[in-house]
DNA sequence: ACCCCTAAGAAACTCGGTATCGTAACGATG
DNA sequence: CATCGTTACGATACCGAGTTTCTTAGGGGT
């Protein structure tokens, strides 16, 4: 059953806000959900799995969502991806903030939620890199994937802080910035043809130099 | 001594090899070595950290590093402090591909090396952090920390691969498309004049367009 | 010869995690 | 209705990592 799932989650998050983390033992947990120890661990495997009682799931959501897709459909995809995980804490709430507090104080949870990030950006980038070629497709893809990741995080610990209040809308804004990354590099690797980047250094100021620009491309 | 450290590091390699990482006991190991298990647990703390002997020196002489600096030899101070990482790898040698066949094969290693290289991470977000302003300031220094990072591992991999004989020459490369990402927003925010990035689109093939900017621009 | 400090060993204990076996509930099938 | 397989849970015993505490040996200075 997913309510006896549910009675370990809870008991296990209030002892640890109780007493902490480590002062906490497998047996406290199970003899407040009122279940024996075997079930514990046939339902979470160790003791840290507790604190991320659905990264199974999104891990699966994910990986469907970027079952699908073409090249031209890539960002998209991943941002929707990144959001997938940013609803998943969002729905979450105060659960997610007592995760945040454990993994602020305890290194080991610290380490464990970031191998879990790494995960999601293990498959950002295996899929990106399905639609990228050329010598350095591997160094783009990574990078590409760790900065959608960054600006996920970034975005997200704002709101766990309670610093931000429109959580999705600073993350779209921020994916803006990570498109700006990407597309830095994506013309030298494929150039699709009718536009190009240039980065030209200048001592006018772009106010006057825009309109000649656009005067010269409209020639 | 050094010298017993070195004894139990390389009994416990040397065993991880033979019989993998999670059927070797710490009793084989210190017995191999000579040494007893409190000395054993004086010295690494955790049967994991033995994988990893020199991470807290390299901590530390990254900081060191990056105490000094200003905002203008940043991305230099940063690149160098990356390099400090590559060099102790690949002054390992064999220790450094066996760490590498062992955090392959076993995930809870794979996690804790990528632990440390965040580690080293939040030490390039916190440098960086520094000397930057601007609301979007976290979100840029986070990004820039992670694409060094990246671009590190991405070149570290390729040498523990046996894929790259020059890795410090590659890594270089690597950098000059991480500077090329930080040019993509760095303008924004300490405008220091006399230099525009523009990003517009045409029709018009490169070479066409090229000569009637330069034009514009020298007018 | 005395003291002090550091490195190492010994032994007992806690607790997370695994393996094995037993059993109650339940639906499908004969 | 009886039987069988499956699923979920409990009970017990065991292993091994990591901690604590106490003891011992060397080594260097006054």
């Amino acid at each position: 059953m997913t309510q006896t799932r549910d009675r370990m989650v809870d008991a296990a998050f209030a002892l640890f806000d109780e007493q902490g983390y480590a002062a906490t033992t497998v047996e406290q947990i199970v003899e407040r959900a009122g279940v024996s120890r075997s079930t514990f661990f046939r339902a979470f495997g160790s003791k840290e799995d507790v604190i991320f009682p659905r990264h199974d799931d999104v891990q699966a959501r994910i990986a469907a969502r970027l079952a699908t897709g073409s090249r031209e459909t890539l960002m998209l995809a991943v941002t929707e991806a990144a959001n997938l995980v940013l609803a998943q804490y969002l729905e979450e709430g105060p659960l997610a903030r007592s995760r945040y507090r454990l993994t602020r104080a305890v290194p080991a949870l610290r380490d464990r939620e970031i191998a879990s990030m790494l995960g999601y950006q293990r498959l950002f980038r295996d899929y990106v890199l399905r639609w990228l070629d050329g010598p350095d497709a591997e160094l783009h893809a990574e990078l590409f994937a760790g900065a959608v990741v960054t600006a996920h995080n970034v975005v997200l610990r704002r709101w766990l802080r309670g610093e931000s209040g429109e959580p999705r809308r600073e993350f779209a804004e921020a994916m803006e910035t990570v498109a700006a990354v990407r597309a830095s590099w994506s013309r030298h690797e494929a150039e699709p043809s009718g536009s190009t980047v240039i980065v030209i250094s200048s001592d006018r100021s772009l106010d006057d130099v825009l309109p000649a620009i656009r005067q010269a491309l409209g020639e």
